[in-house]
DNA sequence: TCTTGACCCATACGTTACGTCAGGGTTTAT
DNA sequence: ATAAACCCTGACGTAACGTATGGGTCAAGA
């Protein structure tokens, strides 16, 4: 049974991460004595173990504890998520080192501003669009798609069709046309309500 | 002169992040209505400009006014710095990746914790130590540096390398022994009182 | 036994960069 | 004139703790 502090020492997490771990119920000492100190066991170390672990791997410490409680989750399957969240993050620091080195090459001082509008910068918009689109939104289309069955999720994309279909016979107007903004407006607003929150960043992906 | 939205539209920077800009002074609108609308022209864009590729290398809002209020600075250092900070982040991402990647082959299911307690996680916290060494930690250095002078410093260091000296000769044992611990404690203790926050990782480093 | 230092506790505010209401004026178009 | 569209100022919420406040607890020496 070790205290606060020698968990502490033993591990490299402080007295008041274990004390925020206990206030979220990710991480409960083994006992506490009746003057309130927090005792920890082996048990509990070996969660903490496993809790640093996937803290390392940067989960957030709700998902920790979700992952740690809930007896049918699989793990594997978080896992391969988190390494293409990481993988993305890397890819996004490859391209602002990238931009960095760019930037510091053609003169520091110079440092060109104009032509980091749309072409440089835009590229990992796409990735971290992804991840998005598979953590927040996936999760809350799936959610839509469970409570209204098939037969409303088939007549859902039905309209969805037909409105890429209007959209696809305005391409050969400017983007900035009022008659397509509306039209895209529209197909956002209807993907929300059909299918799942759509933002500008999703959208833009479409 | 543009209005929030509209500086919203061509920039993708939410309403509320100009008015989190205003008030934190990193970018003034170029006129306020009577009415209190802010108006924005071609020279706040450009700050805007700069202000974003800055917030893209992950700089702090609070340096990004500094760099940009600041005349005699220079930009070319800061960026150095930051490409260095940008390059062990990616690195930290690579172990994360490795371990992840590890974990994930040596049987998902059986995710063994016990080989990652030393041997796998230490690497990347090296960096991540280095990088902390080269900030926080080592900006203090130098603020105590110039408040005692070289004489004193010099006399510190000695004191250091007698510790480590003492140290040394006790290497024959393991570094769970008690007198290892005592000493390493003195060390850490020693060097924060003459030097810097000595924080276990740093202590782990040396 | 008393005291002191080391150790523990619970609150609770501070941090970063905004998101998200809430409640209420302003401008513009009809 | 009235509604739609747009703007404002608060002010609370977020993630994961750090840090400071004020005050009990425990072991050891006097």
């Amino acid at each position: 049974m070790k205290t606060v502090s020698e968990v502490e020492k033993l591990t490299g997490v402080s007295v008041r991460t274990l004390h925020h771990y206990h206030q979220l119920g990710l991480l409960s000492p083994a006992a506490v004595t009746e003057a309130g100190y927090r005792l920890y066991d082996d048990a509990a170390l070996q969660r903490l173990q496993t809790i640093l672990l996937f803290r390392e791997l940067q989960f957030p410490l709700k998902e920790i504890k979700e992952i740690l409680d809930r007896p049918g989750f699989d793990p594997g399957e978080a896992l391969q998520q988190q390494i293409e969240l990481l993988e993305l993050q890397k890819a996004h620091l490859e391209d602002l080192l990238d931009l960095a080195r760019s930037l510091q090459q053609k003169g520091v001082s110079s440092m060109n501003f104009k032509a980091f509008d749309t072409s440089v910068i835009d590229s990992y918009k796409e990735e971290v669009k992804e991840k998005w689109g598979k953590t927040e939104a996936y999760a809350q289309y799936e959610e839509t798609a469970r409570k209204k069955g098939p037969n409303a999720m088939q007549n859902a994309a039905d309209g969805l069709m037909a409105l890429f279909a209007e959209l696809g016979s305005l391409q050969h107007l400017s983007p900035a046309a009022l008659e397509v903004q509306a039209k895209v407006q529209e197909l956002q607003n209807y993907i929300t309500q059909q299918f799942y929150p759509c933002t500008d960043q999703i959208l833009a992906g479409l």
